[in-house]
DNA sequence: TCAATAGTGTCTGTTAGACATTATGGA
DNA sequence: TCCATAATGTCTAACAGACACTATTGA
């Protein structure tokens, strides 16, 4: 344990987890770095000055996929030894999130990662990884995450597919609907979508009425 | 908006919000600061070195109240402005928990406030609280929060109070208690404590038996 | 026609909440 | 004895999950 801050480390980083689906699953965007241009890290950047936190995410992330995200959180700080691509002690994570088709990027400097494919990446930013994921998967029934993976109009095949991505199992599709109407969350447009074979799916919107805040009982659903 | 370093600035603060059950609410812990001793901050200190964040979390606790918390967890960071009683552009924010019973603190440098009559802190120190207590809260059913906040024998009448006072509302006796079983949360002792008047309750032990992970079914409880 | 997907109706087991009842102490 | 609290049993409405069925397209 080195305990002498030996004049570096003056500044902290803010680093961001890009979540956007991608088939089956998430996936994160990296950022090529490193000499032969092959070692990858989480888009990151020093605060400047007295500029909010959210305000360095939201610049990183217009650098990395040209836009805005449709959704982002603060992870929390990280800050343990010097495993982050900067000499900085201490980093603030941001979780965001890129709707469906954000495929393209702006550059060659940027690619998209499965989550389950990832590079080798620095200690901290691996454990931000987890972190942002986990984040996101928690707070799926307390803020509409799901909907900002999508684009505006979908249908609720596809929104039931982001929820199963999202939460790691399959659901009832006769329960999932109910669920969804019980809580007046969407609501149809006269528009259909042809996929393929089967008979065509009518797209929806998000368009949350009441607040329902029903949650009878409590739940022990606790992990020990 | 100044956005000159000016040299300041160096380093980051960690604050920690202190939270025990008192009386029919949650009470947070302040420390005085101030000429004239009438002001009050959240504990706070900056951090040492290459030392991980918990520790230093930990270091305030055990200065704070004289021992170490039942449950700890990091809320987030924060930074804008200078609304903090340090110079330092970020604050990490820990949520603490101290068990009934912690009433009596080593010094009269720290006291506790019931959240309802809290004296007004710095703008930062606010936000921490309304994050720490929201943090809590939002953890109460995935991880055992509440018995953090109760000695290790307790009644199922105190238990219950006790997530009532977290989630802020009533809850159902009975509901309350098969919940509680079919979690397999709990063991009885072979004691008993006789309340002034009524029947005497039984003691129980937190004692977590199997993993449930039963949750059959999404919730769409959201806010929006 | 068959295959594939969208969308809905019905049944059943589970459970939260309401209500009532018994149990057991103190005043 | 009366009162207060603990603890438990029963009923009901709500709801998740299973299953089956209809609807509508493309091949």
């Amino acid at each position: 344990m080195s305990r002498e801050p030996k004049g570096r480390r003056q500044s902290y980083t803010v680093d961001v987890v890009v979540l956007t689906p991608q088939g089956e699953q998430l996936a994160i965007l990296l950022e090529r770095r490193g000499d032969g241009r092959d070692k990858w890290v989480l888009p990151w950047d020093t605060s400047h000055g007295a500029e909010a936190l959210e305000e360095v995410a939201q610049r990183i992330v217009k650098r990395s996929i040209g836009s805005a995200p449709t959704w982002m959180n603060q992870v929390g700080a990280f800050a343990d030894g010097d495993k982050h691509p900067s000499e900085s002690e201490l980093s603030v994570a941001f979780a965001a999130i890129a709707p469906l088709g954000t495929g393209e990027l702006p550059s060659d400097e940027f690619a998209w990662f499965p989550l389950s494919d990832v590079p080798p990446l620095h200690e901290r930013h691996q454990r931000m990884v987890q972190a942002a994921v986990a984040a996101v998967r928690d707070r799926l029934d307390l803020q509409p995450v799901a909907f900002r993976l999508l684009p505006t109009a979908f249908t609720l095949s596809e929104l039931q597919q982001m929820y199963e991505l999202l939460l790691g199992r399959r659901l009832h599709k006769a329960s999932f609907r109910r669920a969804l109407q019980a809580a007046s969350l969407v609501e149809p447009t006269d528009e259909w979508r042809s996929e393929g074979r089967g008979r065509p799916a009518q797209l929806y919107r998000y368009a949350p009425k009441r607040r329902r805040r029903s949650r009878r009982g409590v739940r022990f659903d606790l992990l020990g």
